[in-house]
DNA sequence: ATTCAGCATGTAAAGGGTTTCATAAAATCC
DNA sequence: GGATTTTATGAAACCCTTTACATGCTGAAT
């Protein structure tokens, strides 16, 4: 592969005319930058990356940490992320799928030198740690951590209030048989939905340790087999919140094939609003989390951080999550007339559309 | 932030030494091994990735160009992608959502150096000609291109087949006036399932000018939109294919909605299998597109290349696309007593499950 | 004519590692 | 015990760029 050096000989020039070329050609005369352009085109010159990288210290790379890639929230989180960085000339280098702690730890020490900043999701509290290990190189922006750490920006999503809202929006119609479907245990973002689900059986005078919370792995088929244990409670649950759409859609089929009408015999209520929830029937009432806006507005904050030079006080962000009421919880009062997906828009996640630019009714906490 | 010359200083020994600790234990005494790990520790010195990119012209990175990230099969794609290069070390160097084919080059140009190979999908056949420019430099594996490109790898999925097979289906089940919707006019994939569309017709005896062809972008509200266009039609079609689940699950919706009863006054099959597709109602009826498994050989075929020093031979991988027969096509005869939902499996997709070890059906073309 | 600013370019020093080759000390051999 | 091999380490070259500084040149100002 051609190097620099290859052009200058080519050309009859240093090595740092050809350099400079490519970084500032205000500082060359235009005939020698003609001539040089044409030289590297033909040898094919590319200026090699890493080499940049070491030298100027900038990689125009960020680092995104996750610990999975399964279903629409990871989708859309990273194509958040994607479109807001390309947007700036970024790109991704992306690790996933980790099975402890220490995988995390290396592959974020294979990333080090090669990224400008670190986007990290963690699996679970214990991993967090790592963060604090990377902060001390490089800024870091974290994503729905359990509980902030030192240093490091957070972006975070509302599950505690979602749920809670999700959850009293099922009571005010009445319910009081609930059930849920829980989330892996050692999730975070599971725990909070839960907590919020308690909290607003308290709030409504019910024990929170009579309901029925049937364990989940987020995946469909864990909401289509809680669906068994639904059944056979006697009396059985008039409603069930999911802790994310993928298990509540998962319970609505499972339902529907034991033959119960939706929402008539059975309330449900999923969370994230993935853009399937729309397409279902009945059509899912859920929690809208926009994971787009969620990476997208993390990438945001690393860059400000990366552009000032010096060290900018952490920024934490919380992302409301908003009830989005459609007709799987049983039609409120009054909507019966509506079409029965009143909300649809004319392009809900066009590409040309900015996640980055929707971020209105976002709450910043100091 | 600590270098290796730090380290080397504070335990009194040459950089080449602490070097040796990193990349080759044997060669350094374990009492200076011991040393040279605590000072490191304590110095929290991790060995700078671009350098080290730099001098071993290996990057243990793979670039992943790709045309977009929303819905289910790019999410797939990619989890397949870093599924399998996670297994052997590597991470992913990402790019996507790209505005032309100049954006495209820009991308792969600023991987240059820091990756060891590119696995690359077009979102149209023009941009398809950047391959040819990096395959010069680096190894490329294809996804689903057009036609082949000189020197690069290539995974494929058979849309064609698939889409003949489907429509078959259709046509088997007694269907007559078929309809399709149609997904982007410029994405390669959409138009090999609608040329298998076609084909099917024409095997059938049938005019496919006269088959309604409705246009899509392959997300839930084109297929959403698209109920409109046949719900106009008189006579009405009695079969719909859409060129993906998306818009399959969106068109089921619309139908339901204007009080058609599903797969009894409309039959509809869509393209993918995404997961969600077994967990509408009525369950769908899809082609089954295993787009991790895409990814994951893709990955598989790069990293075997980067494995020999000499140039391969470029490989052909043709992936099938498997009908699968739910209900939205009306249940075929035989099968009203079964559950709903018979091909549900004990974990799809589990992340235990190596999506690499199921390509025992795919068909390779030399 | 001299001085000086400004321009175009070259030289050489980073940047942070790996690795070849050389060297000295220790272990092995006869 | 001297020759030879093995082992542990260091010196320096190299990977490919960018950039501070130096140089020579042109043309304007004095």
């Amino acid at each position: 592969m051609a190097t620099i050096r290859d052009v200058a000989k080519a050309a009859g020039v240093s090595i740092a005319t050809v350099s400079r070329v490519y970084n500032n050609q205000s500082l060359v005369s235009p005939q020698t930058t003609q001539l040089i352009l044409k030289i590297a085109d033909e040898l094919e010159y590319v200026p090699n990356s890493a080499a940049r990288n070491l030298i100027m210290r900038r990689t125009h790379t960020l680092g995104v940490l996750l610990p999975d890639l399964y279903g629409e929230f990871y989708s859309e989180l990273i194509r958040g992320i994607e479109l807001v960085a390309h947007r700036h000339g970024f790109q991704i280098l992306l690790s996933s799928s980790f099975h402890g702690p220490e995988d995390i730890v290396m592959a974020s020490k294979a990333m080090l030198g090669r990224i400008d900043g670190v986007i990290m999701m963690s699996p679970d509290k214990r991993s967090m740690r790592t963060a604090e290990k990377i902060s001390g190189k490089v800024p870091v922006v974290l994503l729905n951590p359990g509980e902030p750490i030192e240093g490091c920006h957070v972006v975070a999503v509302d599950n505690f209030a979602g749920a809670r809202a999700a959850t009293k929006h099922l009571l005010d119609l009445g319910h009081r048989r609930l059930a849920m479907v829980a989330g892996p245990e050692d999730n975070i973002d599971a725990l909070d939905r839960q907590e919020g689900f308690r909290r607003a059986l308290i709030d409504a005078g019910l024990d929170p340790e009579e309901a029925l919370v049937i364990p989940g792995d987020f995946r469909e088929l864990s909401g289509f087999k809680a669906a068994r244990v639904i059944m056979g409670q006697d009396p059985r649950p008039t409603a069930v919140f999911a802790a994310n759409d993928g298990m509540a859609i998962g319970l609505m089929a499972a339902l529907q094939d034991k033959g119960l009408a939706l929402p008539d015999d059975m309330a449900v209520v999923g969370f994230d609003d993935i853009t399937l929830a729309g397409f279902v029937t009945p059509p899912l009432t859920t929690v809208k989390v926009d994971a787009g806006c969620l990476g997208g507005r993390a990438v945001e904050i690393m860059l400000e951080t990366l552009d000032m030079e010096e060290t900018a006080p952490t920024q934490r962000v919380v992302l409301p999550a908003h009830l989005k009421v459609r007709s799987s919880c049983g039609i409120p009062a009054g909507r019966d007339h509506f079409s029965r997906r009143p909300w649809m828009e004319p392009e809900p996640h066009h590409p040309e559309k900015p996640v980055a630019t929707e971020y209105g009714d976002e709450e910043v906490q100091p």
